[in-house]
DNA sequence: TAGATTGTTAATCGATTAACAATC
DNA sequence: TAGATTGTTAATCGATTAACAATC
C-alpha cells in the first residue's frame, strides 16, 4: 500500500472521531474531503484500496468507517510497547500521550537513573536498564519507544533488536534507518519538522518583501 | 517548490552534519543517495531546484552544500519563536531541544500556572498568559510553538493569530489547519506517527503469519 | 422514481528515474 | 588526457483527478 495513503489514514480517523463527537453519523466523500483539504476522488480511492466501505447514494457511516480504518491501522491487535529513557520527552509521553486511545498498551518503561527505578508514571512501572533483556525475554513486546539521549540511541537500539524488537518509535534525533536492517523505524524528528516550518516562513517573508517592493515602484 | 523536496532537505542537512563530524569533506550524489536510501538522480534533481551546488567530475563540497541548504531552509534569517504552554512537552522542548542549532531563537515562554510565571527554563523566561498580547506587540516574533493542553489549542491559536503570528508549530493533537486561514501550520501529530508505525507492524505480522501458514502446508 | 453518491476505470498530472552531453 | 560526476533533458512510473455507470 502506498505510503501516502497510510499517512492519510490517521487523519481520516481523527476527523471521524471528531465528527462522531459532534453527533454526525453519515458523511460523503465530498464532505470529508472538504474537511481535510482533499478531493472526493482521493477519499474514495483511498478507501477502495481496502474494500467497499460506503453505500451508493448515501455515503459513509461514520462509526463503521472509523472501525474499518482502526482495523486497517492495527488498533485492534493489542500491540504492546515499552518506553526506553524516562527523560523529559519520555515523561511527556507517559503522562500526556494516551497510548490506549490508539490501541497500544504501554507495558513498562526503562531508565538508568537509580532514583527513577522502581517508581511509576501514570501506572507504568520503571525498570532499570539492566533488566531490559530479561524483561523482553519474558514479555511479548511489539514496539519500543526510544526516548533516550542522543548518545545512547545506537547502543540501546542494538540491544533492542538483539532482543527481538522489530519496531522502533524513534524520538532521538539520530537516523536509525539502516540500509540492510529489517527493523521498522518510525521517526519523530522535531528538527526536520521545525526546519520545514522555517522554510515556509522564509518563503512567506520573501513573498511579502517582493510584494512590498512591487508596490513601492 | 514541491513539498516532497522540502521534507528531504532537513535529512540531507543532518546527514551532511554527520559527515562533517566524521571529517568527510566531499561527497557524490551517488554516495549521499546511498546513505539516505535515494537515487543519485533524485539527489541531483533536488539540489538543482535551487541552483548549481556541485562540481562536475568532483561531487559536492560537504561544508558548502550544508551552507546552501541551511540558507534555503531559512536558518540564517534569525527567526524568533515563543513557546506557549510549559507542560511536559513544552518543558522537554525547552530543556532538550536546541532551537539555536536550527537557526531559531526561543525568546520567551508563556503559561497560566502562577508557580511557573517569572521562572526560567534553560535561560528562557516564562511569562503569564495575560502578558501574551503585550509581549507580541513589543517583540517581533516569527513562530509560536503550541504546547498547550488540547482544550486550550483553539482559543490560544486565535489569540496568537490576532496578535499577528502567522506560523505555528503545533504539538497539540488538534487539527489547526483551517481551509481559509493564511497561518502556516506545521503539525507534530504523535498519534498519526504511532498509527503509521502500528500499520507497518500489523502488515509485518500478517506477512509472518502467511509465511508460517505456507510452510506448514 | 429521481437524486445522490459510491466504486471503478480512464485521463491527467507530477514526481522519480534514466540517460547523456558538458566539464571539471 | 582519461575518468568521474554533475547539470539537465527525456522517459517512465505512480499518484491524483475526472468521469461515469452502477445502485442505493
Amino acid at each position: 500500500m502506498s505510503n501516502n495513503v497510510i499517512r492519510r489514514l490517521p487523519r481520516y480517523l481523527r476527523k471521524l472521531d471528531e465528527l462522531s463527537e459532534s453527533g454526525v453519523d453519515k458523511i460523503s466523500s465530498r464532505q470529508l474531503g472538504e474537511l481535510l483539504g482533499l478531493t472526493s476522488s482521493q477519499v474514495r480511492q483511498d478507501f477502495n484500496c481496502f474494500g467497499e466501505f460506503g453505500q451508493q447514494g448515501y455515503g459513509y457511516n461514520v462509526a463503521a468507517l472509523r472501525a474499518q480504518i482502526a482495523g486497517i491501522m492495527g488498533m485492534e491487535r493489542g500491540f504492546t510497547a515499552i518506553l526506553v529513557g524516562v527523560g523529559n520527552i519520555g515523561r511527556a509521553l507517559m503522562e500526556n500521550f494516551c497510548f490506549a486511545d490508539w490501541g497500544v498498551k504501554l507495558a513498562a518503561a526503562f531508565d538508568i537513573k537509580p532514583a527513577l527505578i522502581g517508581t511509576e508514571f501514570n501506572g507504568v512501572h520503571i525498570y532499570g536498564m539492566d533488566e531490559l533483556e530479561s524483561y523482553l525475554a519474558e514479555h511479548d513486546t511489539d514496539i519500543a519507544v526510544l526516548t533516550v539521549p542522543k548518545t545512547a540511541a545506537i547502543p540501546v537500539t542494538e540491544r533492542l533488536t538483539k532482543s527481538g524488537i522489530d519496531a522502533i518509535w524513534n524520538f532521538t534525533n539520530v537516523e536509525l534507518t539502516e540500509p540492510n536492517s529489517s527493523t521498522i523505524v518510525e521517526n519523530v524528528h522535531f528538527s526536520d519538522s521545525l526546519l520545514s516550518l522555517s522554510y515556509y516562513v522564509a518563503e512567506r517573508r520573501d513573498e511579502s518583501a517582493a510584494k512590498a517592493a512591487r508596490e513601492e515602484k
